[in-house]
DNA sequence: GCGGTGATGGCACTCAGTTCCCTCTTCGGG
DNA sequence: CCCGAAGAGGGAACTGAGTGCCATCACCGC
């Protein structure tokens, strides 16, 4: 009566771990995540203790069970970028993709929205999952500023930008159920950040024929009466990267 | 022999937290921090174990002995600001004031920084502190913008490039041991955002008598040849914020 | 059948953090 | 001068997360 009964025993390779997950988030939404234990997530799940410290390393992990594969998508996306992508364009990609992976289940990432949003550790957490994700866009971003004045702040602030542009379209999704339209919710955020920082990293020369299909491609500079002509040519020196 | 023999017993009135303080980094940089048991520091100091905890609620809380002060003392700056500051250079005084505290004890700032940097449990720590410096930039600036179309994202992004604008020349001034100078790094960093952000915060009409004496003041649109009309109108406009 | 390999379970241990209770001091009122 | 309240500190015992070690069992090639 202990070996093979269990539904979940009986699927693909690691039903363990989902099983796992399963367990761990019925205790969570009903009795809180500080309440539930370790054992009584495995005494649930019908396995031993040891295993869930196998699958995850700490209790936290189990509340963003694919956070670790979604980084390496987002690192291996990145690393296959080439010369012919805009490097502010190409993070804002990087961001729809985290996104389109809290999309993939919404009612599981609401779940989650709602533990985070009310236990401290799990928010901490969260935190350093991601400062990982702005991490991997700042250092695609140093790397492709190498060279220019103030690259490293550049791409550090850039990052920083469009991983606050993501969240804040991320959690107006999750408040709202996963009822509104996500995709057009972080487009119009991140074409925000691209507004403020779009034509930096324009590396030819206009006229060249580049990328024409990217539609934030333009310049338009508008200075206010009162500002010092030094101060506007400093402005269009920073913001065209002294190319 | 167990009552004042020792010599931080005679000080002021919390001695005992300084002690406790002192304890632990001698500890810390002896044999590092994970390496260091609650025990071992209570034991050099000579107090209780559980006075530790009346203290300090955790073991990383003893790293950042004063940023509890330091976040009180921010909001207060921001509490205090009125209708004549502009929103972004104000929060950008309110990282220095943040800069300015670690610039206080260099050699402090220093120690605490090569920890930080290679145990991961102290920066996932520190990410939860700067989180709620950014969450304070942030709620005053949504306080500022409320009204305005997009003004929750706008608050969102500022606060984030502001408070990585900070890190960045933070960063930079503790790698070099605290002998550059701060004050400098960080105002080229802080002028790179408000280039990007100054001029959205506009808050009056043009020609109307403002603060003209924020040099700011001036919006960088960046667009390229073949963007659609609507879209560079529609940049103008979420940029003066349809003013 | 046999030895190896990998997944799992179980046990014991460390350590952070908490709870409860004790002692000692201090201070104010009678 | 005594007494009782209050508060700082100390300390034992407990919970729970995370780890190390080893036994067990299944599967697999031989």
């Amino acid at each position: 009566m202990s070996s093979s009964d269990s539904a979940e025993a009986a699927g693909a390779k690691p039903p363990m771990r989902d099983a796992l997950v399963a367990a761990a988030f019925r205790l969570f939404l009903e009795r809180g995540y500080e309440q539930t234990t370790v054992d009584d997530i495995v005494a649930l799940a019908g396995v031993g203790r040891r295993s869930f410290f196998r699958y995850f390393p700490s209790k936290e992990d189990v509340v963003f069970p694919d956070h670790e594969r979604c980084l390496a998508d987002m690192t291996a996306f990145l690393a296959a970028s080439d010369e012919g992508h805009e490097p502010v364009p190409r993070v804002c990609d990087a961001a729809r993709l985290v996104l389109r992976m809290y999309a993939e289940n919404p009612s599981f990432s609401v779940q989650r929205y709602r533990l985070t949003k009310q236990v401290p550790g799990l928010r901490a957490y969260e935190l350093s999952v991601v400062w990982r994700y702005e991490r991997a866009l700042a250092e695609y971003l140093r790397g492709r500023f190498a060279g220019r004045p103030d690259g490293t702040l550049r791409a550090d602030v850039i990052a920083a930008a469009v991983v606050a542009a993501h969240n804040n379209a991320l959690r107006s999704w999750l408040r709202s159920d996963g009822e509104s339209d996500a995709s057009t919710t972080v487009d119009h955020a991140l074409g925000y950040v691209q507004s403020a920082f779009g034509a930096a990293p324009v590396q030819e020369h206009p006229g060249h024929p580049g990328h024409p299909e990217h539609p934030e491609d333009v310049v338009v500079v508008v200075s206010r009466r009162g500002a010092p002509l030094w101060r506007v040519v400093q402005e269009i020196e920073t913001t065209l990267g002294r190319e």
